[in-house]
DNA sequence: TTGCGTGCAAAGGTTTTGCATGGCA
DNA sequence: TGCCATGCAAAACCTTTGCACGCAA
């Protein structure tokens, strides 16, 4: 993290665009990698975790671990939002994931301080529970996938 | 649940009876497997994770997915308990599981409910954050410990 | 030139699966 | 007896690591 952040290669250049322009959703390593693949710049499984490390370090990059073996999810985060307000919602019938911009959460992360003494990263944090199509009686979907 | 639930044998008596008795930790299925080992009742791995991916589906258990290197951790969930106005906090740093008691996440819970049409599932979300101790730079709490 | 960045492959870990056997009902 | 449960091992998966080479600075 002191000054200079590594050198100026193609590999890293491609890595970075495609998480700015996917920053609306959630990539996986696997993901990156083909899509780098069929855009005729191809990068290494190792390299793209090792910029992906950074960058979660940096704070640049959020990541999640959904499950072991579907792996970790990573999102873009930009600089200039207030990420620190925005949440996650993810439900657990469908998995899909819902962006949460709400200042009710934000009091409850004050309060959480104020009174518990923990201060919460919104960035790692997650609501799991049930979206409101697959909370419709009509279709009880028991055992679905997990999609991104 | 769908009526019977499989049949009564040694190997489920063991888990179930293992996950009674430390219902306020979280564990590992490699730990479970050498603690079984160790007295004198051996189960098989793959019978743990059939029983505890059953155990999870009927929500008498819960589980965790911190990282895919460090693999699922899974606790015991009491069904007389108000779980559903327990909340955990983990420290990103320590590895602390903290019990939330707390009304305002409660209120929090409906107010999701009611605008944003998601059902919160306490059970299975987590704040991620940085404890107390853990917010002094001069005493970090001890690291690794997965219990709470 | 210096030393980080990269790719390949192997190693490490957790989790799943196939199949023959064992045991509950 | 019928069929689920079990255990073993292999497979599948994500992720990390070692090493030689390439390339930015």
């Amino acid at each position: 993290m002191s000054g200079t952040n590594g050198y100026k290669t193609r590999q890293r250049e491609s890595i970075l665009r495609y998480m700015t322009e996917h920053k609306d959703s959630h990539v996986t390593v696997n993901t990156i990698s083909d899509y780098l693949a069929q855009q005729g710049t191809p990068v290494g499984t190792a390299t793209i975790y090792r910029h992906l490390e950074k960058l979660v370090e940096q704070g640049t990059v959020r990541k999640y671990t959904v499950d072991a073996a579907t792996g970790a999810c990573f999102q873009f985060v930009e600089a200039d939002r207030k990420c620190h307000e925005h949440y996650h919602l993810k439900c657990e019938k469908c998995g899909k994931l819902i962006h949460l911009k709400c200042s009710f959460v934000k009091e409850l992360e004050e309060h959480i301080y104020a009174e518990h003494g923990f201060a919460v990263n919104p960035l790692r944090t997650v609501f799991y529970g049930v979206c409101q199509e697959c909370a419709v009686p009509a279709a009880p979907a028991q055992k679905e996938e997990q999609n991104g």
